[in-house]
RNA sequence: UGGGGCGUAGCCAAGGGGUAAGGCAGCGGAUUUUGGUUCCGCCACCGGAGGUUCGAAUCCUCCCGCCCCAGCCA
C-alpha cells in the first residue's frame, strides 16, 4: 500500500475522492489541483471548513496542489479585513497554499480580453436593457424568457461599447454584457447570463483601474481554467451553474478544461452558517465580533478553545455526499470532547464556590499534596496542589435534602477531595434567609491523597475543590447554543431565534493556582465539569475562561429524566 | 403543468442484483480517586406502489416528499 493509499484511506472515501482517483488511474488528470475561493466578504466558519478540509485534503492525497483564490470580483462587498482574516484561519485550520495564493482580480486583464474574443466571435453583446426590464425579460421558471431588443448589435458596436464601458463612460447600472446562449432555456442560468457589469466602486487590490468587473460565472471556470486546476469542488447550489461553466470554457480559447463538481454544504443544528446573518449579528452588536466564542466563524471556534483537530475530525466524520444534511451538535461536540479528553491537562476549578471548614483541621496549617495533570497521558506529569482548614467546593455538590441518586455531600455524609482527604459533613451554616452558606466538615487523616482508608470504607463521590490558601479569582464564561431551536429561522425569522441565554458570565469563581497563567487559547479541563481554555480577555490578574465543552454529564441526563 | 439534485435507523453515512458497514445519539452492564474516560452488549429489511428475477436497498415503471434556480451576489 504506497503513502497514498494510506493517507486516502485516513480521511476516509467520498464520491468525489473516487472521481479523482479514477481520473488519476485512467491518466486524465496527472497532477491534481484544486482550489479554495472565498469571497472576501465576511470570515470563514464551519461551513467552509469543510470545503477548505475537502480541496486541500484532496490535494495533499494525491501530491497535488491547493490554491487559496480569493474570488474577488465584487469590490462592493469586500474588504481587506476579510482578506487577512481568512488566510489567517485556513492556516489556522492546519493548511498551507505555499506560493499559490491567487485573485481573481489578478486575471481581470486576461478576463476582459475573453471578453472581447466572445464579442468577436458573436457570442456575447452589449446589452442597455434596465435591471427591472431585463428581470421581465427572463422569463419565469415555466415560461422562456425574451430575448433582449440588444441582442442582434453588430461586433462593431458591441465592441465599440463594451470599450466604452471599460473607460468608464456610462453609471452604474447603464449596461451590461451578456453571453449570447438561450433565452428559452430550461435552466434559467443559460438565459444569456450577464458577464459584465458597470460598478464604479474601489477595489481593494486594483483600486480604480476598473470600473467593469466579471460576474462569479464568468471570473470563476476561466480562473480555474488559468490557474491549471483540475477538480474544481463546490456546493450543490452551483450544480446549475455547471452547463454555463462548460460552455464558456468550451467557447473561450482557454488553457485547460476543468470540471466542476458539487457537494452538500455542512449544516450543524442550532446553528447558522450564512455569512449575511453573521455579518447582521456583528454589525447589529448581537455577538462580540466575528470572533464572539458563539460564533460559527473559524475565529469564533478557535477562541471557543475548539482546537482545529477536532473540527477536522467532525469534517472527516460528517463525510461528502450530495444530499443535504444537519448534523446534530452532539456529533460536533463528541469531536471536541475525544481529542481534548487526551490532550488537556487537568485542573480543579470551583465555579459557584460553597466554603467548607475542615473542624478537625488546625488553624493555619497547610499540606501540600500531589496531583494528576492527565489520567490519560502519564507524560503529563503531576503538580502540586495546597490541602487546608478553608476549602471551597462546588455549591451543586452539597445538598441538604439529597435524593436517592444523589452521590455527593449531605449532612452526615462523606465524600472523597479529589487528591485530597475523604470528609464528612457535620453541619450545614445557614444565613438569615436561610442558605447555606458553609459547611463543616471534619477529615480522614487515613485518607490521604484521596486513598481509601485501611477499613476499606467507601464513598460515592469524589469532588473536586480549591483551598482557600492559595486559590485565585477567576471568570468563566459559559456558552449556550446562539439560538433556541436546532433549525433557526425555521419560522422565517432568525433573530427571533437567537437564544437570550447564550452568555452566562460567572464572575467569583475560585481556581487553584497552576491556573494563574494558562497560555491564551490553551486547552484545560476543569475536573468533572468541562474543557476551558484562556481568552484574550484575561488579565494576570484574573484569567478569563471560556466553556470550549461540557464534559458529558449523566447526572444531569439522570435528574431530567425524573 | 420548467430545469437541476436528493431520499438507507433519532442524526451523519457505507453498500449499486445474492440476502443491510461504521460513527454520533440512546439503552443495559463492567471498570473507575473526574456521575469523565475506557470496555462489553442491544438498537434498520433501505420514501411508497407495482414489475423483472431463483433472489432487489441495489434493475425497470409510476407515484410521494425535500432542496436549489427567475441578483447587473457568490
Amino acid at each position: 500500500m504506497s503513502a497514498t493509499d494510506t493517507t486516502t484511506t485516513e480521511a476516509g472515501r467520498d464520491f468525489i475522492r473516487d472521481i479523482i482517483q479514477d481520473d488519476v488511474d485512467t491518466g486524465r488528470v496527472t497532477t491534481v489541483v484544486t482550489r479554495f475561493p472565498p469571497e472576501p466578504n465576511g470570515y470563514l466558519h464551519i461551513g467552509h471548513a469543510k470545503a477548505i478540509c475537502l480541496n486541500f485534503g484532496v490535494a495533499e492525497e494525491y501530491r497535488g496542489r491547493c490554491h487559496l483564490r480569493f474570488d474577488d470580483t465584487n469590490p462592493t462587498k469586500e474588504e481587506q479585513e476579510f482578506i487577512d482574516a481568512i488566510k489567517r484561519d485556513v492556516h489556522w485550520l492546519g493548511f498551507d497554499w505555499g506560493e499559490h495564493l491567487y485573485h481573481a482580480s489578478d486575471y481581470f486583464e486576461q478576463l476582459y480580453e475573453w471578453a472581447e474574443y466572445l464579442i468577436r466571435e458573436g457570442k456575447a453583446y452589449v446589452d442597455d436593457t434596465p435591471p427591472d426590464q431585463m428581470r421581465s425579460q427572463r422569463g419565469t421558471l415555466t415560461e422562456p424568457g425574451q430575448n433582449s431588443p440588444y441582442r442582434y448589435r453588430s461586433v462593431e458596436e458591441n465592441l465599440d461599447l463594451f470599450r466604452r464601458m471599460r473607460a468608464g463612460e456610462f453609471p452604474n447600472g447603464a449596461r451590461v454584457l451578456r453571453a449570447k446562449i438561450d433565452m428559452a432555456s430550461p435552466n434559467m442560468n443559460l438565459r444569456d447570463p450577464v458577464l459584465y457589469r458597470i460598478l464604479h466602486a474601489e477595489h481593494p487590490r486594483t483600486g480604480n483601474a476598473w470600473c467593469v468587473y466579471p460576474t462569479y460565472d464568468y471570473a470563476h471556470g476561466q480562473s480555474d481554467a488559468i490557474e491549471g486546476v483540475t477538480h474544481s469542488l463546490c456546493t450543490l447550489e452551483f450544480e446549475d451553474h455547471r452547463p454555463l461553466y462548460d460552455w464558456l470554457i468550451e467557447n473561450l480559447p482557454v488553457p485547460a478544461h476543468p470540471h466542476q463538481y458539487e457537494f452538500a454544504r455542512l449544516n450543524i443544528a442550532y446553528m447558522v452558517m450564512s455569512k449575511r446573518f453573521l455579518t447582521r449579528l456583528v454589525h447589529e452588536g448581537r455577538v462580540s465580533g466575528w470572533d464572539d466564542p458563539r460564533m460559527p466563524t473559524l475565529a469564533g471556534v478557535r477562541r471557543r478553545g475548539i482546537p482545529a483537530a477536532a473540527l477536522r475530525d467532525f469534517v472527516r466524520r460528517s463525510g461528502i455526499t450530495k444530499s443535504n444534511s444537519v448534523s446534530e451538535y452532539a456529533s460536533f461536540e463528541y469531536s471536541i470532547r475525544e481529542l481534548l479528553n487526551r490532550t488537556a491537562l487537568r485542573r480543579m476549578a470551583v465555579l459557584r464556590p460553597l466554603k467548607v471548614v475542615v473542624e478537625n483541621w488546625s488553624e493555619g496549617r497547610t499540606e501540600t499534596l500531589e496531583a494528576i495533570n492527565n489520567p490519560e497521558d502519564p507524560s503529563a506529569g503531576t503538580r502540586p496542589i495546597t490541602f487546608g482548614r478553608e476549602l471551597y467546593i462546588e455549591r451543586d455538590d452539597f445538598m441538604e435534602n439529597p435524593p436517592k441518586k444523589f452521590f455527593r455531600l449531605g449532612p452526615g455524609r462523606e465524600v472523597r477531595l479529589r487528591y485530597g482527604y475523604f470528609i464528612t459533613c457535620r453541619e450545614a451554616v445557614k444565613n438569615a434567609a436561610g442558605e447555606v452558606v458553609e459547611l463543616r466538615c471534619t477529615y480522614d487523616p487515613a485518607t490521604r491523597g484521596g486513598n481509601a482508608p485501611p477499613d476499606g470504607r467507601r464513598v460515592q463521590a469524589t469532588l473536586h475543590w480549591v483551598a482557600a490558601a492559595d486559590a485565585i479569582k477567576a471568570e468563566v464564561r459559559l456558552y449556550n447554543h446562539l439560538f433556541t431551536r436546532p433549525d433557526p429561522g425555521a419560522d422565517g425569522d432568525l433573530m427571533a431565534d437567537l437564544n437570550p441565554n447564550s452568555l452566562e458570565v460567572l464572575h467569583d469563581c475560585l481556581v487553584e493556582p497552576a491556573l494563574a497563567a494558562t497560555p491564551i487559547g490553551e486547552a484545560v479541563q476543569f475536573e468533572r465539569i468541562g474543557y476551558f481554555s484562556a481568552d484574550p480577555d484575561s488579565t494576570p490578574g484574573k484569567p478569563v475562561f471560556n466553556r470550549t465543552v461540557g464534559l458529558r454529564d449523566t447526572w444531569a441526563r439522570v435528574q431530567t429524566r425524573g
